[in-house]
DNA sequence: AAGTCGTGTAGCACGAGAATGGACAAATAG
DNA sequence: CTATTTGTCCATTCTCGTGCTACACGACTT
Protein backbone atom coordinates (compact mmCIF):
# COMPACT_ATOMS: atom_id res chain seq x y z
CA UNK A 1 0.00 0.00 0.00
CA UNK A 2 1.39 3.19 -1.09
CA UNK A 3 0.37 6.50 0.56
CA UNK A 4 2.41 9.33 -0.53
CA UNK A 5 0.61 11.85 -2.29
CA UNK A 6 1.68 14.73 -4.79
CA UNK A 7 1.29 17.85 -2.97
CA UNK A 8 1.25 19.79 -6.38
CA UNK A 9 -1.28 18.05 -7.65
CA UNK A 10 -3.71 18.35 -4.28
CA UNK A 11 -6.61 20.39 -4.82
CA UNK A 12 -5.69 22.59 -1.92
CA UNK A 13 -7.18 25.78 -0.87
CA UNK A 14 -5.52 28.87 -1.58
CA UNK A 15 -3.23 30.06 1.24
CA UNK A 16 -4.08 33.07 3.28
CA UNK A 17 -1.96 35.59 2.92
CA UNK A 18 -0.06 36.46 6.19
CA UNK A 19 -0.33 39.99 6.11
CA UNK A 20 -4.71 39.25 6.60
CA UNK A 21 -4.19 36.62 8.86
CA UNK A 22 -1.48 39.64 10.63
CA UNK A 23 -4.86 41.97 10.37
CA UNK A 24 -7.31 40.03 11.38
CA UNK A 25 -5.98 37.70 14.27
CA UNK A 26 -2.74 39.90 15.76
CA UNK A 27 -3.93 43.77 15.04
CA UNK A 28 -6.66 43.58 17.32
CA UNK A 29 -4.91 42.55 20.12
CA UNK A 30 -2.05 44.87 19.77
CA UNK A 31 -4.27 48.08 19.33
CA UNK A 32 -6.17 48.59 22.84
CA UNK A 33 -6.99 52.10 22.06
CA UNK A 34 -4.13 52.88 19.61
CA UNK A 35 -4.52 53.93 15.80
CA UNK A 36 -3.66 52.22 13.04
CA UNK A 37 -1.07 55.01 12.19
CA UNK A 38 -0.38 54.60 15.62
CA UNK A 39 1.05 51.09 15.43
CA UNK A 40 2.60 52.24 11.72
CA UNK A 41 4.73 54.79 13.30
CA UNK A 42 5.76 52.10 16.55
CA UNK A 43 6.92 49.62 13.34
CA UNK A 44 8.51 52.34 11.61
CA UNK A 45 6.69 52.37 8.33
CA UNK A 46 4.30 54.33 6.40
CA UNK A 47 0.28 54.15 7.18
CA UNK A 48 -0.33 53.42 3.61
CA UNK A 49 2.34 50.59 3.72
CA UNK A 50 0.97 48.63 6.63
CA UNK A 51 -2.49 49.13 5.05
CA UNK A 52 -1.33 47.50 1.97
CA UNK A 53 -0.26 44.32 4.30
CA UNK A 54 -3.17 43.99 5.98
CA UNK A 55 -5.34 44.07 2.45
CA UNK A 56 -2.72 40.87 0.93
CA UNK A 57 -1.54 43.61 -1.89
CA UNK A 58 1.73 43.09 -1.16
CA UNK A 59 3.66 40.65 0.23
CA UNK A 60 4.89 40.35 4.50
CA UNK A 61 8.48 41.01 3.32
CA UNK A 62 11.76 40.19 5.26
CA UNK A 63 11.91 43.27 6.82
CA UNK A 64 8.15 43.67 7.62
CA UNK A 65 8.46 40.17 9.20
CA UNK A 66 11.03 41.35 11.53
CA UNK A 67 9.03 44.54 12.35
CA UNK A 68 6.18 42.84 13.31
CA UNK A 69 7.73 40.11 15.29
CA UNK A 70 9.39 42.34 17.19
CA UNK A 71 6.03 44.53 18.02
CA UNK A 72 4.23 41.25 18.22
CA UNK A 73 6.41 39.57 20.43
CA UNK A 74 6.80 36.44 17.86
CA UNK A 75 9.61 35.10 15.51
CA UNK A 76 9.97 36.36 11.77
CA UNK A 77 10.00 33.02 10.37
CA UNK A 78 6.48 32.01 11.43
CA UNK A 79 4.95 35.40 8.50
CA UNK A 80 7.88 34.39 6.16
CA UNK A 81 6.71 30.76 6.20
CA UNK A 82 3.08 31.88 5.41
CA UNK A 83 4.40 33.62 3.01
CA UNK A 84 6.50 31.52 1.27
CA UNK A 85 3.16 28.97 1.68
CA UNK A 86 1.59 31.72 0.07
CA UNK A 87 4.22 32.77 -2.97
CA UNK A 88 5.00 28.86 -3.57
CA UNK A 89 1.16 27.95 -4.70
CA UNK A 90 0.90 30.96 -6.46
CA UNK A 91 4.05 30.10 -8.29
CA UNK A 92 3.21 26.78 -8.86
CA UNK A 93 -0.05 27.63 -10.96
CA UNK A 94 1.95 30.28 -12.64
CA UNK A 95 4.41 27.90 -13.68
CA UNK A 96 2.58 24.93 -14.25
CA UNK A 97 3.39 24.63 -17.94
CA UNK A 98 6.69 25.22 -17.45
CA UNK A 99 7.47 22.89 -14.64
CA UNK A 100 5.83 19.86 -16.97
CA UNK A 101 9.16 20.79 -19.12
CA UNK A 102 11.64 19.88 -16.25
CA UNK A 103 12.21 16.11 -15.76
CA UNK A 104 13.09 14.94 -12.36
CA UNK A 105 16.52 13.08 -12.04
CA UNK A 106 17.51 10.78 -9.24
CA UNK B 1 14.59 28.55 36.76
CA UNK B 2 13.69 30.30 33.40
CA UNK B 3 15.31 28.24 29.94
CA UNK B 4 13.74 30.47 27.18
CA UNK B 5 16.28 32.15 25.45
CA UNK B 6 16.07 35.68 22.91
CA UNK B 7 17.17 34.02 19.45
CA UNK B 8 18.22 37.40 18.44
CA UNK B 9 20.67 38.06 20.51
CA UNK B 10 22.74 34.17 20.19
CA UNK B 11 25.56 34.04 18.87
CA UNK B 12 24.71 32.25 15.60
CA UNK B 13 26.70 31.22 12.93
CA UNK B 14 25.70 32.99 9.39
CA UNK B 15 23.51 30.42 7.84
CA UNK B 16 24.65 29.26 4.84
CA UNK B 17 23.63 30.18 1.06
CA UNK B 18 20.92 27.83 0.43
CA UNK B 19 22.16 28.16 -3.45
CA UNK B 20 25.66 26.81 -2.21
CA UNK B 21 24.02 24.75 -0.19
CA UNK B 22 22.38 23.39 -3.67
CA UNK B 23 25.25 23.65 -5.75
CA UNK B 24 27.62 21.83 -3.79
CA UNK B 25 25.37 19.04 -2.07
CA UNK B 26 22.61 18.08 -4.58
CA UNK B 27 23.74 19.11 -8.07
CA UNK B 28 26.87 16.73 -8.08
CA UNK B 29 24.39 14.07 -7.90
CA UNK B 30 22.42 15.64 -10.89
CA UNK B 31 24.99 15.82 -13.26
CA UNK B 32 26.44 12.50 -14.38
CA UNK B 33 27.67 13.63 -17.30
CA UNK B 34 25.97 16.83 -17.95
CA UNK B 35 27.52 20.24 -18.25
CA UNK B 36 25.93 22.94 -15.69
CA UNK B 37 24.91 24.63 -19.22
CA UNK B 38 22.68 21.27 -19.45
CA UNK B 39 21.31 21.66 -15.71
CA UNK B 40 20.16 24.95 -16.47
CA UNK B 41 18.89 24.37 -19.70
CA UNK B 42 16.90 21.54 -17.96
CA UNK B 43 15.95 24.29 -15.43
CA UNK B 44 14.59 26.14 -18.28
CA UNK B 45 16.70 29.37 -17.00
CA UNK B 46 19.76 30.64 -18.15
CA UNK B 47 23.16 29.89 -17.45
CA UNK B 48 24.49 32.66 -15.97
CA UNK B 49 21.24 32.83 -14.03
CA UNK B 50 22.18 28.98 -12.35
CA UNK B 51 25.43 30.59 -11.98
CA UNK B 52 25.02 33.63 -9.68
CA UNK B 53 22.59 30.78 -7.54
CA UNK B 54 25.20 28.40 -6.51
CA UNK B 55 27.97 30.95 -6.09
CA UNK B 56 25.33 32.55 -3.73
CA UNK B 57 25.33 36.32 -5.32
CA UNK B 58 21.35 35.98 -5.49
CA UNK B 59 18.67 34.25 -3.65
CA UNK B 60 17.00 30.91 -4.20
CA UNK B 61 13.42 32.95 -5.64
CA UNK B 62 10.41 31.75 -5.19
CA UNK B 63 10.37 30.70 -9.03
CA UNK B 64 13.85 28.88 -9.29
CA UNK B 65 12.66 27.07 -5.79
CA UNK B 66 9.71 25.42 -7.90
CA UNK B 67 12.32 24.78 -10.84
CA UNK B 68 15.28 23.30 -9.06
CA UNK B 69 12.43 21.04 -6.39
CA UNK B 70 10.96 19.90 -9.89
CA UNK B 71 14.06 17.98 -11.39
CA UNK B 72 15.76 17.10 -7.82
CA UNK B 73 12.15 16.02 -6.69
CA UNK B 74 12.45 17.32 -3.22
CA UNK B 75 9.45 20.55 -1.94
CA UNK B 76 10.30 23.97 -2.86
CA UNK B 77 9.62 25.18 0.56
CA UNK B 78 12.74 23.42 1.67
CA UNK B 79 14.82 26.17 -0.17
CA UNK B 80 12.88 28.73 0.50
CA UNK B 81 13.08 28.33 4.59
CA UNK B 82 16.67 28.05 4.15
CA UNK B 83 16.36 31.25 1.86
CA UNK B 84 14.62 32.49 4.62
CA UNK B 85 16.99 31.78 7.58
CA UNK B 86 19.45 33.38 5.23
CA UNK B 87 17.52 36.47 4.70
CA UNK B 88 16.32 36.47 8.37
CA UNK B 89 19.75 36.78 9.86
CA UNK B 90 20.90 39.44 7.86
CA UNK B 91 18.05 41.83 8.17
CA UNK B 92 18.14 41.28 11.51
CA UNK B 93 21.61 42.71 11.88
CA UNK B 94 20.90 44.96 9.15
CA UNK B 95 18.00 46.39 11.23
CA UNK B 96 19.27 46.13 14.66
CA UNK B 97 19.84 49.98 15.52
CA UNK B 98 16.07 50.09 14.18
CA UNK B 99 14.40 47.54 16.18
CA UNK B 100 15.63 49.12 19.14
CA UNK B 101 13.00 51.72 18.71
CA UNK B 102 10.13 48.86 18.12
CA UNK B 103 8.48 47.87 21.68
CA UNK B 104 7.25 44.82 22.00
CA UNK B 105 2.97 44.66 23.02
CA UNK B 106 1.52 41.60 24.72
C1' DA C 1 -24.82 71.80 9.73
C1' DA C 2 -20.00 72.03 9.82
C1' DG C 3 -15.86 70.11 11.12
C1' DT C 4 -12.60 66.69 12.82
C1' DC C 5 -10.64 62.12 12.85
C1' DG C 6 -9.75 57.40 11.46
C1' DT C 7 -9.60 54.77 7.59
C1' DG C 8 -9.63 52.73 2.80
C1' DT C 9 -7.66 53.66 -1.81
C1' DA C 10 -5.28 55.33 -5.80
C1' DG C 11 -1.36 57.46 -8.40
C1' DC C 12 3.43 58.57 -8.96
C1' DA C 13 8.37 58.04 -8.14
C1' DC C 14 12.18 55.70 -6.30
C1' DG C 15 15.34 51.98 -5.32
C1' DA C 16 16.45 47.18 -4.68
C1' DG C 17 16.64 42.74 -6.54
C1' DA C 18 16.27 39.33 -10.20
C1' DA C 19 16.78 37.66 -14.79
C1' DT C 20 18.50 37.77 -19.59
C1' DG C 21 21.81 37.89 -23.58
C1' DG C 22 26.16 38.76 -24.89
C1' DA C 23 31.01 39.02 -24.46
C1' DC C 24 35.40 37.82 -22.62
C1' DA C 25 38.91 35.79 -19.38
C1' DA C 26 40.30 31.81 -16.77
C1' DA C 27 40.47 27.00 -15.87
C1' DT C 28 40.09 22.33 -17.11
C1' DA C 29 40.02 18.32 -20.20
C1' DG C 30 41.35 15.84 -24.43
C1' DC D 1 48.12 23.10 -27.68
C1' DT D 2 43.25 23.35 -28.52
C1' DA D 3 38.63 23.02 -27.41
C1' DT D 4 35.27 22.81 -24.02
C1' DT D 5 33.60 24.29 -19.72
C1' DT D 6 33.12 27.55 -16.35
C1' DG D 7 33.56 32.17 -13.86
C1' DT D 8 32.50 37.17 -14.43
C1' DC D 9 31.04 41.48 -15.96
C1' DC D 10 27.88 44.76 -18.35
C1' DA D 11 23.70 46.89 -20.04
C1' DT D 12 18.90 46.34 -20.07
C1' DT D 13 14.37 45.09 -18.56
C1' DC D 14 10.85 43.88 -15.15
C1' DT D 15 8.80 43.15 -10.79
C1' DC D 16 7.80 44.69 -6.32
C1' DG D 17 7.92 46.91 -1.67
C1' DT D 18 7.87 51.56 0.12
C1' DG D 19 6.89 56.55 0.94
C1' DC D 20 4.37 60.54 -0.08
C1' DT D 21 0.40 62.95 -1.53
C1' DA D 22 -4.26 63.43 -2.33
C1' DC D 23 -9.04 62.29 -2.04
C1' DA D 24 -13.49 59.95 -0.57
C1' DC D 25 -16.26 57.98 2.91
C1' DG D 26 -18.23 57.22 7.51
C1' DA D 27 -18.70 58.23 12.40
C1' DC D 28 -18.67 61.01 16.06
C1' DT D 29 -18.28 65.78 18.07
C1' DT D 30 -19.33 70.58 18.39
Amino acid sequence: MEYRVDRTKLAKRPPIHPGVIFGDIVMPELRKDRTIADIAKLLGVSRATLHRVMAGDVAVSVEMAVRIAKLSGGEPELWLDLQTDYDTFKARKRLAKELERIPTIG
